[in-house]
DNA sequence: ACACTTTGACCACTA
DNA sequence: CTAGTGGTCAAAGTG
């Protein structure tokens, strides 16, 4: 709550240092989308979360060959809106491709359109999670109620829609994982604040780029847990939808309960959670399994966790690098875990917090190596 | 003082 | 070997 207002005040301010090159653009692709989408007064919502997150990109990225992408990543957020959404079509296939590239945002669903062009702030959709961290404006009660509903049942109408195949998988995960973001957020929304932590860990950002592939920029999260090893790579869509979700890594401790959980509905949480015991690590059974599958190399999964929410949980083949620490850690033999399962269904508690003693070894060892 | 985000720069990997 | 890309670090800033 505070933080959205804060930053939108602060957004605001950074702007003008900012988007000094890009502000031209900004206006005109916003009105475009305004135009196209809709033309509410209260767009300016998203002008000011376009600028506020794009200004830097766009800004900096001169000075090295390393950011090709950040400009029209700026645009592409702001198209991307609609965008975002509408990837579903575009999804050629292959699941590996879902997590590398996404399709470019060329087609959007008439109904996603049409539910844009309503809502006019489609951004709420973010907002709702307490992730919006980034830049949403904060929101009328009233709005976020509308978002909300609005969103859910959007979505699902895309996800419930006989897509259903494993293909779409670009598209599922998209849904799903805003799926994952939102129901929690919504239904338990104070449990986790600003952080990104639908899943039900607590997350430091640590990084952002924009990736040459993908339209949205990718945010890099380790969990806080001291010495959990566990990483993630979110995509999120300028609206505040994450597009991708990728974990890295299993968590070698319970899910940090906030202090409140039971609260609101967690509807299916209960009922996953049963299964938690102290013993259990995060990873849940399914992860086990998937850890065995997809061993080397990296593969996204799908699971209905109790509650019928679809979890997916990418993860890195890439495994034997990027785990290195890993043998830091020594627990993650397998492959990245996606803690979804919990986090998703529900809080998972265990009791049982650090497990290992050693501290992931400093990523920093591992670049020297 | 602490925790976190932002963001440019650096490093490692791959084609 | 070079260039491109992704991932991470760390300083600066914010709350």
């Amino acid at each position: 709550m505070k933080m959205e207002i804060k930053e939108s005040e602060r957004v605001v301010i950074a702007k003008p240092v900012a988007s000094r090159p890009s502000c031209s653009n900004f206006r005109s692709f916003s009105e475009l989308l305004a135009g196209a989408i809709n033309s509410s007064p209260s767009d300016d919502f998203p002008e000011t979360e376009v600028a506020a997150i794009r200004p830097k990109t766009a800004r900096f990225r001169p000075m090295v060959n390393r950011a090709p992408g950040a400009s029209v990543s700026s645009q592409a957020e702001l198209s991307g809106t609609a965008v975002s959404n509408s990837f579903n079509k575009v999804s050629s296939t292959d699941s590996k491709s879902t997590i590398i590239y996404k399709p470019q945002a060329k087609l959007v669903s008439k109904a996603t359109v049409s539910v844009l062009a309503n809502m006019g702030n489609f951004n709420a959709n973010s907002q709702q999670m307490s992730q919006p961290v980034e830049t949403r404006p904060q929101r009328t009660k009233q709005d976020k109620r509308n978002f909300s509903s609005q969103l859910t049942t959007s979505n699902l109408h895309q996800n419930i829609p006989s897509h259903a195949e494993a293909e779409q998988t670009s598209e599922t995960l998209r849904l799903t994982s805003l799926n994952q973001e939102e129901d929690p957020k919504t239904s338990s929304h104070a449990s986790n604040g600003d952080r990104p932590s639908f899943d039900g860990y607590n997350w430091r950002k640590y990084g952002q780029k924009q990736v040459k592939g993908s339209e949205y920029p990718r945010s890099y999260y380790k969990c806080t847990y001291p010495n959990c090893p566990v990483k993630k790579k979110v995509e999120r869509s300028f609206d505040g939808q994450i597009a991708e979700i990728v974990y890295k890594g299993e968590h070698n401790h319970s899910k940090p309960q906030p202090p409140r959980h039971n609260s609101s509905g967690t509807q299916g949480l209960g009922a996953v959670s049963d299964r938690n015991g102290p013993d259990r690590n995060s990873t849940p059974i399914w992860s086990n399994q998937l850890n065995e599958r997809n061993e080397g190399s990296g593969g996204r999964e799908e699971n209905l966790n109790d509650i019928g929410l679809p979890v997916h949980s990418i993860y890195q083949g890439k495994a034997p690098p990027s785990y290195d620490p890993a043998g830091t850690g020594s627990v993650n033999a397998g492959a990245g875990t996606s803690d979804n399962s919990c986090g998703v269904s529900g809080e998972c508690d265990d009791g049982s917090k650090g497990l290992e003693g050693d501290k992931d070894e400093p990523k920093r060892k591992r670049k020297e190596n």
